[in-house]
RNA sequence: GUGUCCAUAGCUCAGCUGGAUAGAGCAACGGCCUUCUAAGCCGUGGGUCGGGGGUUCGAAUCCCUUUGGGCACACCA
């Protein structure tokens, strides 16, 4: 369908034309003056220029032009050459209309679909999910939901950590403390992959701490651990077996959490799986020409014309012949261009990892990694601080557990509801589930990813003005007269919108009418805040409408059918929107 | 030091492809529940858009400059 701006623009296009002028001035806009009009056209100003004519004339021309034009109740040339609009009743209602009709509410999906990847999460195994693992799984998950939402090929892979020297500490560890264990026997040979793990996962997460620190004060523990690496990225079987039972217990225990957020990856490639191609990429860098030694270690230049400040060549070996984070991030782009021949890779990574994607990105390009045409696309995303503006961190300084997080806000969910009204406690704690998730995501994607933002689970758990809360609570009061509606009335007799609504109605509809235009912005910014905006406006809209109408007592069915109709197209538009931003409305709250 | 991002109400944030009187929410204060969930709605107060220049009929928005912050700057990820 096409956007309301667009189908409102067409009148105005043709009118500048036909007295003469361009035909890009017949934009039109959404009003900055609501109190003055609903929309407006600033192009007569901008015209004058180009023209050299007075604005107030162009625009008197283009309103003349204009009469009769039922779009459209009220065209008024304003000084000092501002149009000022209101659109017929009768033509919003025919468009809310048409909107509820279609399947994706009046969005379209693109011509031509994209395969994207999107790389977010990053979690190491044997390390717990912590705070820092949240905005990438938020904002990635809603990006991955968005560009499908478009109609894009989008396959989400979460990129785990799990081939490098946390490893390697783990298994020596292992072997200080479970010495009897058959993958430290001499001439240990046999496939141990399919049997049991030595360890559970609350071990592991006990195990990897203790490891790392061990490492920084005793030496030979290090080179050990260093040595254990090696031999496990250089096929060693009993390593290997230790490590396939460390991925598989992390494996499990990352599934379950990410769960908890809502967050589902397709494909859970870790950088283990890029190792296989490293050797042959690195030799062909070498083959070509781009990569040589530097200081020890094999480099590609980066630096172009036109930098403002010269990037440093990217490392593709250390000097030790190892591979490192820029490496295995290469031979991932060499894996996924066999396996997707993707148009576009987007990475949901900390923004203080620009540089190195600099790098990446050109050193990808430049060797041919990827075709000239690949988008690579870094969307850095800024600090989640606490109240003190620092980084988020416990109350005693450490690093926060995410399902620990997510237990806090839970719980201040939990005691609002039960302050609020009259539940029992397993249907307050289910509903806290809900919408403490809800009250978490919409808190960060609300934000603009790129910056930095203050956590404030106070503020989250207040539930009032711009937060989750109060787009479900909409949703849920929406549902509750829906509910109410077919309880007692079968069926809708019609499926047109009122042509004669009130001003709060109006104002629903022309909020409702946004949504293709905002979807789609929101998609070629990757901007979930404006989607977040969007339906905060359209949940203030409905509230309003909700407040000032008898829905329930209206007792012409028409004008009734009228009103359900339209609720029924807002929910359907903040569940879709939800959805993308990857949590869900409860029956009741 | 170099680069880069940021600075908008007491607090948290929108607005930034230039348009009329800079918007929300929180906090403060005042109204509205015999009527579909008051977790709501309505209203009041609160601002030299960090400072200074410039471009323009018009600048929070574009350019320059300055101040104050965050972050990054070759073998960690």
């Amino acid at each position: 369908m096409k956007k309301l701006l667009d189908l409102l623009s067409e009148g105005f296009e043709k009118a500048f034309v036909e007295c003469g002028y361009e035909e890009k001035y017949g934009k039109v806009t959404i009003s900055n003056r609501p109190d003055l009009c609903e929309f407006q056209c600033n192009g007569a100003m901008a015209a004058a220029k180009a023209y050299k004519k007075a604005p107030f004339v162009i625009a008197g021309e283009v309103v003349e032009k204009m009469q009769g034009n039922d779009a459209f109740e009220e065209i008024t040339a304003v000084n000092p050459g501002f149009i000022n609009l209101k659109v017929s009743k009768s033509f919003i209602a025919s468009f809310v209309k048409d909107m509820s009709l279609d399947e994706l509410l009046g969005c379209e999906l693109n011509e031509n679909p994209k395969t994207i990847v999107v790389d977010y999460g990053g979690p190491n195994v044997a390390k717990p999910l912590h705070v820092g693992h949240l905005r990438p799984a938020i904002i990635g998950e809603t990006l991955k939901r968005l560009y499908r939402f478009k109609g894009d090929n989008v396959i989400g892979d979460v990129h785990l950590g799990d081939w490098g020297m946390p490893i390697g500490l783990i298994i020596e560890e292992l072997r200080t403390r479970k010495p009897e264990l058959v993958y430290f026997a001499e001439g240990f040979t046999e496939d141990m992959t399919e049997t049991e793990a030595p360890f559970t996962i609350a071990e592991l997460e006990e195990i990897y701490p203790t490891a790392s620190a061990k490492s920084k004060e005793d030496e030979e523990f290090r080179n050990r651990a260093e040595q254990n690496t090696f031999e496990l990225q250089n096929g060693n079987v009993a390593y290997r077996a230790l490590w396939k039972h460390i991925l598989n217990v992390s494996v499990t225990d990352l599934k379950e959490n990410y769960k908890k957020l809502n967050v589902e990856f397709d494909l859970w490639k870790g950088e283990s799986d890029a190792y296989e191609f490293v050797d042959e990429m690195v030799e062909k860098m070498i083959a070509d020409g781009f990569a040589y030694e530097s200081q020890g270690a094999m480099v590609v230049d980066v630096s172009e014309e036109g930098d403002t400040k010269e990037i440093p060549p990217c490392i593709v070996k250390k000097s030790n012949g190892a591979s490192l984070y820029s490496t295995t991030d290469l031979a991932t782009l060499v894996q996924r261009e066999r396996d997707y021949h993707p148009d576009e890779v987007v990475y949901v990574v900390d923004k203080r990892q620009d540089m190195h994607f600099t790098q990446v990105f050109r050193t990808a390009k430049k060797t041919g990694i990827v075709p000239e045409s690949t988008k690579l696309t870094y969307r850095g995303f800024g600090t989640m601080n606490g109240k003190d503006g620092k980084p988020f961190k416990t109350r005693d300084g450490g690093v926060m557990r995410l399902e620990n997080l997510i237990g806090n806000i839970c719980d201040a969910v939990y005691e609002k509801i039960k302050e609020g009204r009259e539940v029992s406690d397993d249907e307050a704690r289910k509903t806290s589930q809900i919408v403490g998730l809800a009250a978490l995501k919409y808190g960060d994607l609300s934000n603009q990813a790129s910056k930095d933002y203050i956590f404030d689970i106070d503020r989250f758990a207040s539930f009032e003005g711009n937060t989750g809360p109060y787009i479900l609570y909409t949703i849920v009061r929406i549902k509750s007269i829906l509910n109410k509606f077919y309880d007692s009335k079968m069926d809708v007799a019609t499926q047109d919108m009122n042509k004669d609504a009130g001003e709060a109605e109006k104002a629903l509809m022309l909020e409702v009418a946004k949504f293709n235009a905002v979807i789609d912005n929101a998609y070629e910014e990757s901007a979930p805040h404006k989607l977040c905006a969007y339906i905060y406006d359209l949940s203030n809209a409905f509230n309003k409408f909700y407040h000032e109408t008898s829905i329930m007592g209206e007792e012409d069915e028409i004008k009734q059918s009228g009103y359900i109709n339209l609720i029924n197209t807002v929910k359907s538009i903040l569940e879709t929107s939800i959805y993308i931003l990857g949590f869900d409305a409860p029956e009741k709250m």
